[in-house]
RNA sequence: UCCUCUGUAGCUCAGUUGGGAGAGCAGGCGGCUGUUAACCGCCGGGUCGUAGGUUCGAGUCCUACCGGAGGAGCCA
């Protein structure tokens, strides 16, 4: 959107380049919404503009002697669209380097201040999610905004650098065996005149000729691409039609899930730390308006720990030695801990903010509290599963080594009562050319959400699906 | 799905043992010789979430439902 690049006109370059001091004396224009008017006592206006290219606003100089002062500018408002034309000039107010002299403000919408939602003053992110068309529109939707691109930018680019393939993995999947919680169903049945045989819904008159439903996870297909071409990666959306109601889950979020052949538990591992580094580098380096928004209002504090998370090789911890860390920490827990059972959100807290105070891998589980698929370790009672857990928000990743014995998967799906016919291609992997191979999934909400320091899920993606709420 | 809290003006909230609704901000008008979230004055604005019930009388008490928040379970 700059003038140099041959796209648009000339003239028009955004707020983040008339911001820069480098354009004082030129000439050009920029195109956004105003934030807020201020009338000098000496007869002319300051019009702060956004057009979403930074967090700052340019700071526009209308006098009143431009010949739609009164008519127009004097009267902008907060949400109003303008075209602003005129000298960039180094600002004699402090706050900002430079601001825009205009020669010719055209409004091009007026967002009448009686209807407006968005005021000036600060407003409750629960109100905001109410105004979803009109929240990015705040500081800290933009702000928002400009991570989850830069956040997604660097999951493409690291990826890209270690080799991976990005693949898409189906959204409509027709088996029901993923296990891995509730999901949507598809159908174009007529749901007020369902086919019946036998007293039961007949899907095989159904789309597919058999039930589908919305994807829970992409790693299945995603090991189909990773057992041939070693080493692959989706970026999707994903669907839990689970009833929770919680600042942490959503009923449609993005998932990143890498899958590579000849990784071990350990090299997964070491694969999900340096992603996460990366992550954080891209995001302190390339977003720091907006880091230090998030820094100053919304969580303080959240950047040095980032930093701190960067610095630092992440703890791993067995899940038996975690049991362990738990029985002798003297803290008070409302839920057990034994051996065997998985670990409540209590236990998960306990671990990451207090006894590491950062990121932690915890590993090798009990199998009987894990699925099929994962990997089992020779002591007969542990998977190669890995969790990763992070402060405030709990586990962003969950990944393992996979099975790739043909006996030992059939044996697994066995004792967990599945029909081996339901996985005969997944099956066919091991019986053709198997090997060793690892991979993981991350949230991207949560990433989200543990960068920012927002404490809600539901603001770290523009429009959130949640029981009961699908608005816009 | 469970537990707890909550729903009053455009927004944030106050409203005392049930007696007829208030403030700040926002908005409109006016004033103020460069300002950068709340300078001064005046003005308008509310079926107190919805539906029942108790009572002479309900924003206030009771019941149900709907929305929101926090926590739990499930998970990413």
């Amino acid at each position: 959107m700059s003038g140099q690049d041959g796209i648009v006109d000339a003239p028009w370059i955004s707020a983040a380049q008339a911001r820069n001091a480098e354009h004082i004396g030129r000439e050009i224009e920029v195109r956004g919404w105003v934030r807020t008017r201020r009338d000098s006592k000496g007869g002319f206006s300051f019009v702060e503009l956004n057009d979403g290219s930074c967090f700052g606003n340019l700071q526009i100089i209308a006098e009143s002697s431009l010949p739609n002062y009164q008519a127009d500018i004097h009267n902008l408002s907060a949400g109003s669209s303008i075209v602003a034309r005129g000298i960039v000039q180094a600002s004699q107010g402090g706050g900002q380097a430079t601001e825009l002299l205009a020669k010719q403000i055209r409004v091009l919408g007026i967002a009448d201040p009686q209807d407006y939602p968005l005021q000036k003053k600060r407003h409750t992110l629960e109100k905001l999610r109410e105004w979803a068309h009109l929240r990015p529109r705040t500081n800290t939707f933009g702000a928002l905004t400009r991570v989850r691109n830069r956040l997604s930018q660097s999951v493409h680019q690291f990826f890209q650098e270690q080799g991976f393939y990005y693949i898409n993995t189906p959204i409509i999947t027709a088996s029901d065996c993923e296990g891995a919680g509730q999901m949507f169903r598809v159908t174009t049945l007529p749901l007020d005149h369902l086919p019946l045989e036998k007293g039961k819904v007949d899907f095989s008159k159904d789309f597919f000729g058999k039930s589908s439903y919305l994807t829970v996870s992409g790693q299945l297909e995603a090991e189909i691409y990773a057992t041939a071409l070693g080493r692959v990666y989706t970026f999707g959306p994903t669907f839990r039609a689970e009833n929770s109601n919680t600042s942490r889950h959503l009923a449609e979020f993005w998932m990143i899930e890498p899958e590579a052949a000849f990784f071990d538990l350990q090299d997964n591992m070491l694969l999900a730390e340096k992603f996460i580094k990366r992550l954080l580098r891209d995001l302190l380096d390339s977003c720091g308006e907006d880091m230090a928004f998030f820094e100053e209002r919304i969580q303080p504090g959240v950047i040095a720990s980032l930093r701190q998370v960067m610095e630092k090789p992440f703890e791993h911890l067995t899940y038996s030695d975690a049991i362990e860390i738990l029985n002798s920490s003297g803290e008070k827990f409302e839920y057990p801990h034994a051996w065997g059972c998985d670990l409540q959100a209590e236990h998960e807290r306990y671990l990451t903010e207090k006894h590491v105070r950062g990121p932690l891998v915890l590993y090798n589980y009990p199998k009987s509290i894990k699925p099929f698929y994962m990997r089992c370790n020779d002591d007969g009672r542990t998977v190669a599963a890995m969790d990763v857990l992070v402060p405030n928000v709990g586990e962003i990743i969950g990944g393992s080594q996979r099975e790739e014995r043909l006996d030992v998967l059939l044996s697994r799906l066995n004792e967990m009562q599945l029909q081996a016919e339901d996985y005969w291609w997944y099956i066919e992997l091991r019986k053709f050319g198997t090997v060793p191979h690892s991979g993981f999934g991350l949230g991207f909400e949560r990433v989200v959400q543990w960068v920012t320091g927002l404490g809600n899920i539901r603001d770290c993606i523009p429009f959130p699906r949640t029981p009961g709420s699908a608005e816009f």
